[in-house]
DNA sequence: CTGAAAGCGCTTACAG
DNA sequence: CTGAAAGCGCTTACAG
């Protein structure tokens, strides 16, 4: 006779929990598998000391009793929570969200979650509040992207309290095996060949804040892929900016109000892109027509600006997987640094807002 | 003699822990306070059942310890953790990001944590993620913005597992206490005023997917307030798009090439009314003289472009903060269905996209 | 390779 | 108003 539908679903013969509507437990595993509890930790835990029977048994239980381990429980006899944190100051909310998403591709199925931890760097609380959160939560892990990836204080902390972190930056700040290196040089690099082969000469660069790392790298890149290229850059034409859209037009007026202006301006982000964008227009200008444009990060806003904005795209949220995979690795038996991980390749996205010198 | 700086920060004599380097537990606090651990948990508890000095003496020992409860314990006791978690398919980085930052400003210093859930509601597996993340998590709360607050299976387990929610929507779609309601018809109601004080008569609406609540509701608010002004408006210049960019250029293209196009469009996001911006130009208008766009949602986008957007702004954040509060009020002995919370005050923020009709 | 005991740091249920 | 005992669901430390 065919077992017609629950009506009563709290009243429920289904093995699940031996007793109705409570889950199942390691005590029951124990008992369906007849082994004890210890046993069932081993093969929860991956123990090599269980023999092929016995694991089969255990595993035969867990399956049909649809038993999981509760991670509160597991947590507080590891003294270590199944929760990695994402601490962060970045304002890009594009940003913030394609790691957040990178992240948690990583931790789908490891049993993990991710708690968020926006902050503020000029924060004078910045270190008790941030030492609160991980002693309490006894944190699995914590990564973090630039800015706080940076931040000497906070990486200390994180020593002296002992919790796991990979830090993703635009250069090598740790032993590989805490570090996901950011290939801006590169970046910055193809977008000076591309204004270099559309024969630009005189060539702005809107540089951001001295104190953030990706700003000298990028920089960098640009400066020593155009001297490659043959076509110096004109130190009067190298501004720094704050990385936001209003230091953007700022660095616009300042540089196409000079005698002799530049044809072309590489910002080392989007929102100062479309200052320059904004600044020009407010100049009369017209875009591409008298001034060039290529920015960095390809934001959403990069390719709804008119004209399209040509910027560099650098993967996020590939970023995020991977130091979520190194943080996972000791848990999987593999070492964090040698995990074979494609290396970040930043990418010239081009659109319309970059045109042949004249 | 003065304590010079700990040189082995490892052998401290601070009160903190009463094993040097080990958090200080309920049994050091009971120990320092002559108490029983219960009492010390009734004091944690806000238990009402304590006298004034006992109070005060663990108060004093907690203090003196620098002692926090451990959620993971706690949790394991209470049966429910400290986490909220917050579950959404949102596809915009600002919304989400605000919205995060809103239910974090209220969940600070209550202990709890904010754990991301982002989802697909198409997926065939929708139901089975969220069921496992609320079993296995056993979280204190959830909070569901649009369109996840939409969905009645949702919802239908949340009240199966028992497991408080808050939800955020553009009608009330259930009690008080678990509903912030956001005012999208009021706010879709000024963007009409507005150009009906312009002088436009020929008005176009570009609305969103007809299962999202906020596409019917921004649209009546809008119609209605049309009609009040005398200004009714033609079904013919009527659209429906997909809350996407793309949608939005293929509407601007389709209401722009009728005999008698409008003179100005109101799209019910933003992404949609860049994207007639871009059709428009597309088809060699010039903006805003030949055609006056406002959109939804106040994206940072809106005022970078140009010429800068004119959008209806609502408050994402406080909406979050709101809802966070709402799964707050019980642990703080507060009824959600009265907390004292202002109304969602949806604002149109003017630009340069709309001007008089000529 | 397997298990019985004790413990992680809290709370519930019961007494008094 | 306060406390001793048992328990939440796991793991560690120790035996065998």
């Amino acid at each position: 006779m065919a077992k017609h539908d629950n009506e009563e679903p709290w009243v429920t013969d289904d093995p699940r929990g031996a007793k109705s509507g409570k889950r199942a437990t390691i005590n029951d595993v124990a008992r369906v598998a007849r082994v004890s509890k210890k046993t069932v930790s081993r093969v929860i835990n991956q123990s090599p000391f269980v023999k092929g029977d016995t694991r089969e048994r255990v595993e035969k239980a867990i399956a049909e009793l649809g038993f999981t381990p509760d991670p509160q429980a597991r947590g507080l006899a590891f003294r270590r929570s199944f929760l990695v944190g994402l601490i962060y100051d970045n304002p890009s909310p594009t940003y913030v969200v394609n790691m957040q998403q990178g992240v948690l591709d990583a931790l789908k199925g490891s049993g993990l979650e991710l708690v968020v931890h926006p902050c503020n760097r000029n924060s004078e609380t910045l270190i008790d509040d941030i030492r609160g959160f991980i002693e309490r939560q006894r944190l699995f892990g914590v990564i973090m992207p630039p800015s706080m990836s940076e931040d000497e204080r906070v990486i200390a902390l994180l020593r002296e309290l002992d919790c796991p972190y990979v830090r993703i930056a635009s250069v090598s700040l740790d032993e590989p095996g805490s570090m996901v290196v950011t290939n801006d040089h590169l970046g910055a690099a193809e977008a000076a060949r591309r204004l270099a082969d559309l024969g630009h000469t005189r060539i702005g660069l809107v540089r951001g804040p001295a104190l953030f790392r990706s700003s000298t790298v990028r920089g960098g890149g640009f400066r020593e892929a155009l001297a490659e290229r043959g076509v110096p850059l004109n130190p009067d034409y190298e501004i720094e900016g704050a990385y936001t859209f209003e230091s953007g037009v700022e660095a616009g007026h300042a540089l196409l109000s000079m005698p002799n202006p530049p044809t072309a301006i590489f910002t080392l982000n989007d929102d100062m892109a479309i200052g320059v964008m904004q600044a020009a227009r407010e100049r009369g200008l017209e875009l591409p027509r008298d001034l060039s444009v290529v920015g960095f990060d390809d934001l959403p806003m990069a390719s709804r600006v008119w004209p399209n904005l040509t910027s560099v795209r650098l993967p996020i949220r590939d970023m995020g997987r991977m130091a979520a995979e190194k943080l996972l690795a000791p848990m999987r038996g593999l070492d964090p640094a040698k995990l074979d991980q494609p290396e970040v390749r930043p990418s010239l996205v081009v659109r319309k807002s970059d045109i042949p010198a004249t």
